[in-house]
DNA sequence: TATCGGATGAGAATAATTATAAACGAACGA
DNA sequence: TCGTTCGTTTATAATTATTCTCATCCGATA
């Protein structure tokens, strides 16, 4: 997705990040397209429209982006970071043998079970959730 | 925790491993105590009772007993691989910020709601949930 | 426009993990 | 018991992912 230059400044802005063309461009190549990213991907995909770009632009933003809510980080199940531009709450259904990660939807926590269980002052206001199994292909072989 | 030579064995045939000191040595380690070692933390650990072990031996034995189901892959929230050798059922609740783990028990999937949203073919048989949130010490500071 | 602080780019550095190859050792049958 | 075989261990090299360093550049503000 592109957005204009006023569209992103905005954006930055509120998040409290100074503008720069880098920036955008990271930005738009990471809510493209829905899916979970490496920055390897986020690298090559910006390099299309900054040959020049140095992937550790790259790694910076994107750290700077999860650390200012901009982008939401998917936990390194492929040992590897990834970074989902999705902010609608949504939960994940995680591979266990292949580490492939999809987005699912739904209320299908039960607070009222799982509250007890959580420390004293361990804040679920936003929770989360990853489910894991195995997905077809896996569970299909052996 | 200690095992008997006879132990291991036994426990190491039904997973279709061959027996060594070093494997045993290594398993000890894990289930020593509960919690969420990282390679180096064990590779520390067993080089108490074999100094001359090598860390790629670690490795390659830590890999063999997640793959067997000798003990279980705690995905690598915090950028490095850490293995649980706690196999009852039980989930992990994930400090966003931190990435800290800690156990959890409970029943607090709703399965009636879950199910319609995961894909055919997707293996739930044993699901393990991650669920995540901020730790007091995370929520407490900003 | 001049200034300043933060951002960028290139490459080095670090950390975690995996691969390789030689030496070793347990288990099997003779 | 003695080899033989095959998988295991060790040491080290290689790879991969990520972060750091620092010189330079750019954008925001006065």
């Amino acid at each position: 997705m592109r957005l204009s230059h006023e569209q992103f400044r905005e954006l930055a802005v509120k998040h409290g990040l100074a503008v720069t063309h880098q920036r955008q461009v990271v930005y738009e190549a990471v809510i493209a397209s829905p899916g979970h990213y490496s920055p390897e991907d986020v690298y090559a995909a910006v390099r299309r429209r900054i040959p020049s770009i140095s992937l550790a632009t790259v790694y910076n933003n994107l750290r700077l982006f999860i650390e200012c809510g901009l982008l939401r980080e998917v936990t390194p199940h492929a040992s590897t970071l990834r970074v989902d531009g999705n902010l609608e709450p949504h939960h994940h259904l995680v591979c266990s043998r292949c580490k492939a990660v999809q987005d699912i939807e739904g209320d299908f926590i039960d607070f009222k079970r799982l509250s007890p269980q959580v420390p004293r002052g361990f804040d679920l206001t936003q929770p989360v959730v990853e489910v894991f199994g195995l997905c077809r292909q896996c569970s299909a072989k052996k």
